[in-house]
DNA sequence: TCTATTAGTAAGTAATAACTTACGGTAAGT
DNA sequence: ACTTACCGTAAGTTATTACTTACTAATAGA
């Protein structure tokens, strides 16, 4: 529903790049971290944000935090836009009909 | 293929809001500025990076810019995000099975 | 032709977001 | 118990980006 979040979190590059590295397998934090060029702190704050957007979960194992992808959010996001542009078509036809009969 | 640029653009929840506009219908810069907190020309700045992003397109009538919803950039993200969590899925069945041998 | 309307760009400022270092807390291994 | 490894948060700095005002250009209409 309120893909806000995700949007505004996958808005940022560094984002992104955390997020496609999860797409390989689960992560420990810093394994992550392990060839970005920013510290590991920087990416427990993305990974805060991914995970309030509800991109990505998190199960702790010992003293490792594996982050995992969420497929609720990502299908959030893609419904959105699916929506989004059937929305659009539905009323860009009420237009071009209303427009026709304002022409008579 | 490369949805950076509209990731990023609609990482801003201003330019959400354009976006969202658009949806009823295709609009002059000055409807599109109507009703949002913003200048004029933070609008026009917005909808340059929306353009950019291939998820709005333009067409100049007399004196007004008509910009309207491109869908080829909107279909290009959801088409990201599908393939994104299809990849992610088939990374996940391989490492399964791995593991699985690894056992043995 | 003169004026009004629409819109993009430039330059500088304000606001936000991303980053670093320092720290504390928990679990694992010796 | 002590040390090491992993991780999150806090505080402050840096870098980015969103915004405003001022300007210019083009079209429409009187």
């Amino acid at each position: 529903m309120n893909s806000q979040l995700a949007f505004n979190a996958l808005g940022d590059p560094t984002r992104r790049a955390i997020f496609e590295k999860l797409q390989h397998r689960p992560m420990a934090v810093i394994d992550i971290a392990d060839g970005l060029p920013i510290s590991r702190p920087a990416v427990s704050q993305h990974l805060k944000i991914l995970k309030e957007a509800k991109l990505i979960t998190l199960k702790t194992v010992g003293n490792n935090n594996i982050y995992e992808l969420n497929r609720d959010g990502i299908i959030a996001m893609r419904n959105y836009l699916d929506q989004f542009w059937d929305d659009a078509l539905t009323n860009f036809k009420a237009l071009a009909e209303q427009t026709e009969k304002e022409k008579k």
